[in-house]
DNA sequence: CGAAAACTTGACCAAGCGGTCAAAAGTCAG
DNA sequence: CTGACTTTTGACCGCTTGGTCAAGTTTTCG
């Protein structure tokens, strides 16, 4: 089981419009189910329950349940990357830094079942997509890594090891989102209150910018 | 299933030698196997062929695979805060928490295993440590930002929010013990070079403190 | 309309897995 | 040594779960 993040549709098989509509609804429900227990804690029957349809026509669009996983995997791990993606090699370090980190935040606000999902897939060895992260992710993060090295040697952002800084950003802004039932546990009520999203997207902001601006 | 933390030896059972031998080896090979593949990934049949005893053996020290479960969380839970315990209010604000941070770093570095056993429960909406989570840790958290806030008012820290302070600081030293392999796909053979550890501890050390350094 | 294709389902199967049990083997105090 | 005990095990049970299948229903399109 591996993915190759293509972009489906392999020869002349037509998708019709029940494949269409059935497919999104099965992979909505997947994402949910996956990301509360993980691939080898999901059943079958508890997505075809939550998408209201039978098992065995679940499997009609799936035929297995690993299908399922690593297409729900596919499928949102573009949307993942595209913030890092769109860092800017000719803005300004300290404000493409800000929005990059700006915009997972948001992400993890927003749709906390994706990150969890990875969190679980690559806490347990990233079996369906070991070797995306070493090809795909790899590049991209090499690329950036240049980038922020650049904008360093340029004395534009304080010294910092450009791939720890991206594994910083990426463990502090999916924090919330993947250790959500203990910032709960500590944090109580506060954390459905209007506004937490915003204040601890500040503290993190602060934080990480206050250690990369060149003083 | 849930978690009080407490000191075992419930009434008279006295533990013989064989009993204490045997519950080690047992607990050993459980934080592996459930480490590697969480609750319900893991079998019984696993763990006892990696304990090299037979199940329904292993079944006569722990009634249910959930107790062994349980009994390896509350036995590695003590270990893990320990360092934020020994955050002393009456040190240097920046020393203390160098130190805090070297520690956490250190032991996920050491026992990244202990450290994917609580991200994969906590992950899960931690259901066999729930209410310890909001009832001792909150307690020591709670302590411990009381401190920081301190320390922060004395004007000797920067302005920050001392929970997310806390936060960051988790999420960033467990970074590398959870998310091993995304690391290890993206910095390749680098990581088993002797000192990554290190370098990695400088980097999350520099920016941490370079945010929270008054200046 | 009508038939081919696409879709849906109840019934079913085999493997995996948590847990039991009774009986055998080992340990140890008196 | 012996008898009470602790420890160990092979065989077994029932439930869950991934997956199949043949037969039925609906959709599509000439």
């Amino acid at each position: 089981m591996d993915v190759t993040v293509n972009t489906r549709k392999d020869a002349g098989d037509k998708t019709t419009r029940i494949q269409e509509i059935n497919r999104r609804i099965i992979l909505e429900a997947a994402l949910d189910v996956f990301s509360a227990y993980g691939f080898r804690g999901s059943t079958i029957d508890q997505i075809s329950e939550k998408s209201g349809m039978s098992k065995p026509n679940l499997l009609y669009y799936f035929k297995r349940k690993q299908d399922i996983y690593v297409a729900v995997l596919e499928e949102t791990l573009e949307e993942w990357l595209q913030p890092l993606h769109d860092l800017n090699p000719d803005g300004d370090p300290v404000e493409e830094l800000r929005r990059y980190i700006s915009r997972k935040i948001d992400m993890s606000s927003k749709r906390p079942e994706a990150s969890r999902l990875f969190a679980n897939e690559i806490l347990h060895g990233a079996p369906a997509i070991k070797s995306f992260l070493s090809t795909s992710l790899k590049k991209l993060v090499d690329e950036k890594a240049a980038v922020i090295r650049q904008w360093v040697s340029e004395g534009r952002l304080a010294p910092i090891d450009p791939y720890h800084l991206i594994f910083m950003i990426w463990a502090t802004t999916q924090h919330y989102a993947d250790f959500d039932v203990q910032v709960r546990a500590i944090l109580g009520a506060q954390v459905d209150r209007a506004g937490f999203a915003e204040q601890s997207a500040q503290a993190v902001l602060s934080l990480i910018l206050n250690g990369i601006k060149v003083r």
